[in-house]
DNA sequence: TAGCCTCGAGTTCT
DNA sequence: CTCGAGGCTA
């Protein structure tokens, strides 16, 4: 049904003629579209074009030619492949598993000994490549025209898809005059990674619509050997696959690689000539130094990549020098892969536990057999709740397929369900807390589940205290996890006031653990560890030392649900005192910028049990905080806000519920004031005495004079941090600072009336980045933000 | 009320 | 770093 050669046909017919012409644009436009990815025409246009060769071809089914653009999709469902011999085996290549420079120089090494190079010899010249993982494909042309694709299979061997592989737009079909009779282009099938999730979705889509036969894949690589590998050609023919040349296999007639080029980077750039995709990221290196480079600079770039790689590959570039070196058994002693850590591994899950957080939440935790992933070893994995473990239905005893992928967090990506061992059962969230046996309940509309016990639960209580001793918080150093965890099991400490009744006496010569390892003669012995007098000085020193600190982090760390550190920095402005955040009414805290109802009363709800205000109140004698922020900044209240965030927030409105009943209790200021006790609705000198004034006036009246007040006050607060161009502007960093710790950069940025935030949004102002800035400045510059170096922020006044 | 923008909280390993 | 959810704004 199909002659391989166009021009065996009668050229006398205008039609055929015709068909001639459409073949050869069409053939243009998929090289423009697919593989420069540069289409000189629109879609639609290619379309209309493609449509009419197919109405001439239907007419005429004869004039078929097996390079027609129109045999990329079609063909019949197949029962199974054909298998084929290769003509030239697929050899695979060495692999240096190092995952250091040493793989590169060795390798550099190794050739130079085998080409009796010494020292004084110039260094060699490299093709360096990434080396894509997808999967290899000997693609065969005769006179110019595909006639067979066939998979690696196992080098002597393997399967003709080419049914499947003329779907790939990015694979000529029929190569420009002057190529030799007999090609063999040899390169890897891949996917690209937008296009894996791409497909992904319309497959969870057909899945969800209950399309039989349809699954999602776990990685681009398989989704491509699977398309690849799909019977239906049709089906194969909706798979987005890309493609990249990289060798050769057989050559007859015409020009033969090994005499026409001297190099193979030449080799590669005439495959570009002649229609293959060749990766932009092939570059020639110089001697082992060029090949370390490149590894490092790929390694670098390697999530950014638009598609999965497993490493790079190093050629000799001189064929000459390729032929001289040869083979060894069935390896090439020219070409080596150097891999990078794999970024998925295989791994048995050998337990799943549950976790309970400084909140109660309660987290499923998997324990996996130790495996190397991503250049660290990982053996443990979140499953984060209850919802998410049912979704990935992890097994104890399961195989699973572990990630850690542009981020650093391992996560669980699939499992290999017919490797399920028999019995294996479902994972469920007990109904008790694994640590202290207190209830467990997950509230209506909430994923986590908690423990009830509060601070009755050892894990929540140990975590309250490590949570205190935070770095962000009290900062007390060598107050770990561990050592609070053996203070409270022996009674010493019980809530975070008796840190300051803790005394030399009672640490000295406490056990923190016991230890086994390998003694004299290899015998096992066990090591106790003891609290020496040195770690027992210091430790108290720097429970001495956190007696001082500002009441923002002490906010922070009593651990009051939902106050983080943003939170009780602005707790602790608006209020100034500790006593006065704990007398504060949900409606006076409702006045604090960016708190709300939930937040509000939590605070009130910490506040109501009696164990956290005796420990408030026993650590309040013990410590002298320090007042936020003396700088520049006055503890401003802002009017200009204040006024409709209190309309907002429904506490000034006529009309709806949480108005009428507060207007109904408080018809006027000072009634609210006199409800509050020593609190005041306005906290701080100068407001505070507005407040005053403004007591006995109607709520209408306090509005409008407060809305004028307002008005003055946010002059007055430009005036305070004016001159600066940060002021009022938010601010992210990001990486790190020569000149000072981020932290202090931080504060610098605070005092200066700025705000500094911590994810970059198009409300961002100015993006800091220090070294080894991380995707925040990817942010920056994809929302257009600016960005600053640290150099830049010369002008920073206050740099004592 | 929807759709940002932030913050809080939990997690891993060197 | 990511998810979920609180708070604010159009």
């Amino acid at each position: 049904m199909t002659t391989p050669d166009l021009f065996a046909q009668d050229p006398s017919s205008p039609e055929l003629a015709r068909a001639h012409e459409l073949r050869k644009l069409l053939h243009q436009h998929a090289h423009q579209y697919y593989v420069l990815d540069a289409p000189l025409i629109p879609d639609a246009e290619y379309d209309r074009l493609f449509q009419a060769l197919q109405a001439i071809e239907a007419a005429h089914p004869d004039w078929v030619t097996a390079d027609s653009p129109t045999q990329r999709v079609g063909g019949k469902v197949l029962g199974q492949f054909a298998t084929v011999r290769h003509a030239v085996p697929m050899l695979s290549i060495r692999t240096e598993t190092d995952n250091q420079a040493s793989g590169a120089t060795s390798f550099d090494m190794r050739v130079r000994r085998e080409l009796g190079l010494t020292e004084t010899d110039p260094p060699i010249d490299y093709v360096v490549e990434p080396k894509f993982d997808g999967l290899a494909i000997n693609l065969r042309y005769e006179q110019g025209v595909l006639i067979q694709a066939t998979t690696r299979g196992d080098g002597e061997s393997g399967e003709d898809v080419t049914q499947n592989i003329r779907t790939i737009g990015q694979i000529p079909l029929r190569l420009p005059s002057g190529t030799p009779d007999v090609l063999e282009v040899r390169g890897e099938v891949y996917m690209r990674r937008d296009d894996f999730e791409r497909l992904n979705q319309t497959q969870r889509a057909r899945i969800a619509r209950g399309d039989k036969g349809e699954k999602t894949f776990v990685n681009p690589r398989n989704a491509a050997a699977g398309s690849v590998r799909q019977l239906d050609p049709a089906i194969a023919a909706r798979r987005p696959l890309s493609f990249f040349a990289y060798g050769l296999g057989e050559v007859r007639g015409g020009c033969s690689g090994q005499q026409v080029f001297a190099t193979h980077f030449e080799l590669l750039q005439t495959l570009k000539q002649w229609g293959f995709p060749v990766s932009d990221l092939v570059r020639t290196a110089s001697g082992a130094a060029g090949l370390v480079a490149y590894h490092q600079s790929i390694g670098q770039q390697r999530d950014q990549l638009g598609f999965d790689i497993d490493g790079v590959v190093y050629k000799v570039n001189s064929l000459a020098m390729q032929q001289q070196l040869g083979f060894a058994t069935r390896e090439p002693r020219w070409a080596v892969a150097h891999k990078y850590p794999a970024q998925e591994q295989l791994t048995t899950v050998l337990d799943i536990e549950v976790q309970v957080g400084r909140t109660g939440k309660m987290t499923p935790v998997v324990r996996l057999a130790p495996v190397f992933v991503g250049g660290v070893t990982v053996t443990n994995a979140t499953l984060h709740n209850e919802d998410e473990a049912r979704r990935k239905d992890v097994r104890i005893g399961d195989t699973v397929i572990v990630r850690r992928a542009g981020d650093v967090i391992p996560e669980v990506v699939s499992v290999l369900l017919e490797q399920r061992p028999a019995g294996a059962r479902q994972f469920s969230m007990p109904h008790v807390c694994p640590v202290c046996g207190s209830a467990a309940a997950r509230e209506p509309d909430e994923v986590d589940y908690r423990c009830v016990g509060g601070l009755f639960c050892g894990a929540q209580r140990k975590q309250a205290i490590s949570h205190f001793a935070h770095r962000r918080a009290m900062d007390i150093e060598g107050l770990g996890e561990e050592l609070v965890s053996v203070l409270v099991d022996l009674g010493l400490l019980n809530s975070v006031a008796d840190l300051y009744h803790l005394s030399i006496d009672r640490l000295k010569g406490l056990v923190i653990r016991e230890e086994p390892f390998v003694g004299k003669g290899g015998v096992m012995v066990t090591k106790t560890v003891t609290i020496q007098d040195d770690l027992a000085n210091k430790l108290l020193k720097a429970i001495e030392q956190s007696r001082r600190r500002p009441v923002d982090r002490f906010v922070f760390g009593l651990g009051i649900r939902h106050v983080g550190e943003s939170t009780a920095r602005d707790l602790a402005r608006f209020f100034g005192s500790v006593e006065r955040i704990m007398a504060a009414h949900v409606e006076t805290l409702l006045c604090v910028p960016e708190l709300g109802a939930v937040t509000a009363q939590s605070v009130v709800s910490f506040f109501e049990q009696a164990q956290n205000v005796q420990t408030v109140a026993s650590l309040l004698t013990q410590l002298e905080l320090t007042l936020v922020q003396p700088q520049a900044v006055p503890p401003v209240l802002d009017f200009g806000n204040l006024i409709p965030r209190l309309l907002v927030k429904g506490l000034l409105t006529r009309g709806s519920k949480a108005t009428q009943s507060l207007l109904d209790r408080f018809p006027t200021p000072d009634a609210l004031l006199a409800a509050q006790g020593n609190g005041s609705l306005i906290i701080g000198s100068p407001e505070e005495t507005v407040a005053m004034a403004l007591a006995g006036s109607p709520w209408p009246q306090v509005l409008e004079q407060l809305a004028e007040l307002g008005a003055s006050w946010q002059g007055a607060k430009a005036l305070a941090t004016g001159g600066s161009p940060y002021a009022g502007k938010t601010v992210v960093l990001t990486g790190t600072f020569a000149s000072m710790g981020r932290e202090q950069l931080e504060q610098r940025f605070l005092a200066l009336g700025a705000k500094v935030s911590k994810s970059v949004s198009r409300k961002t102002d100015f993006v800091v980045a220090g070294d080894k800035a991380g995707s925040k400045l990817d942010d920056a510059l994809k929302l257009g933000v600016q960005v600053l170096r640290e150099e830049d922020l010369k002008d920073l006044p206050g740099q004592a």
